[in-house]
DNA sequence: ATGGTCGACTCTCGA
């Protein structure tokens, strides 16, 4: 079973560039975030005729996430749980959660749009956006947690807007302040991997440094400017059956490129 | 010479 995550930056813009790559590549699985679309505007239909079932979480204008499948849905879960029933509700859709069967059973998988928190700082202090997104960190972890109580191959896959090491960004000492760097948004992120799930990527032995995302600003696709921030976490009933991960960035020098590029997993499941 | 991005939607924000 071959999963990606595609962060494609506005699904419809898209949709010359991603049916050519799905031809392609033929993932399996197809996670992808920031489709700026509501449920009813997104091409569904499309994705049909490529042989997918599709699952959506939209949102008019910003974030929202999709699954796509081969395979049919045995579940389809929309939105990350609230810590706490006095919390508000969380209208940013972020977050899609679906099931389907393997070759040895339940393969649980999400669709990960993880808030930017940019501009960290305001005023002195950690602004509003810094702290949803440590917030919605904490979220995730919870939900990690039961989720791993399954034992199962569960596969969280998805733009983090984290990026793990000073090795995953072109110029560290230029990330120092970023969200995506700071060393809360590190321990974070670490505190979900603790958990007990691995980074598919970091797994592979002998892997060259590769990014998922270039800034359309300042030529940072050709001077290579760029930083890994998408990422497959995989409990270890599916790193067990990984074989192989790659990242397809020849398709950010195609026409209408998103910003990010696709990161495959390939698992014996 | 001194600007150089994109997308959704409204005339500005978010990334």
């Amino acid at each position: 079973m071959e999963i990606a995550s595609f962060n494609v930056n506005s699904v419809r813009v898209r949709m010359h560039g991603l049916p050519v790559w799905l031809k392609e590549a033929k993932p399996d699985i197809v996670c992808l975030q920031e489709i700026k679309t509501v449920d009813e505007n997104f091409p569904t239909q499309a994705f049909e005729d490529l042989g997918y079932n599709v699952a959506v979480h939209g949102q008019k204008s910003y974030n929202g996430v999709a699954v796509l499948s081969k395979l049919p849905f045995e579940e389809v879960n929309p939105r990350l749980p609230l810590l706490k029933s006095s919390d508000d509700a969380d209208e940013q859709a972020r977050y899609l959660e679906v099931v389907v069967s393997g070759k040895t059973g339940p393969v649980r998988i999400a669709s990960i749009y993880l808030p930017n928190g940019n501009p960290a700082m305001e005023d002195g202090v950690p602004s509003a956006k810094y702290q949803y997104k440590l917030d919605w960190m904490a979220r995730l972890k919870s939900h990690a947690q039961k989720l791993l109580t399954y034992e199962e191959p569960l596969i969280l896959a998805g733009d983090y807007n984290v990026i793990p090491s000073a090795d995953d960004v072109y110029d560290a000492s230029l990330w120092a302040g970023d969200a995506l760097f700071l060393p809360a948004t590190h321990a974070a992120y670490n505190a979900i991997k603790w958990l007990g799930l691995t980074s598919a990527y970091e797994q592979v032995d002998g892997r060259a440094h590769q990014y998922t995302y270039w800034d359309y600003q300042r030529g940072a696709r050709p001077k290579n400017h760029g930083i890994r921030i998408d990422h497959l976490l995989c409990s270890a009933q599916a790193i067990d059956h990984l074989k192989s991960v790659r990242i397809d960035d020849y398709v950010r020098d195609r026409e209408k490129p998103s910003d990010h590029v696709p990161i495959i997993g390939v698992f014996d499941l």
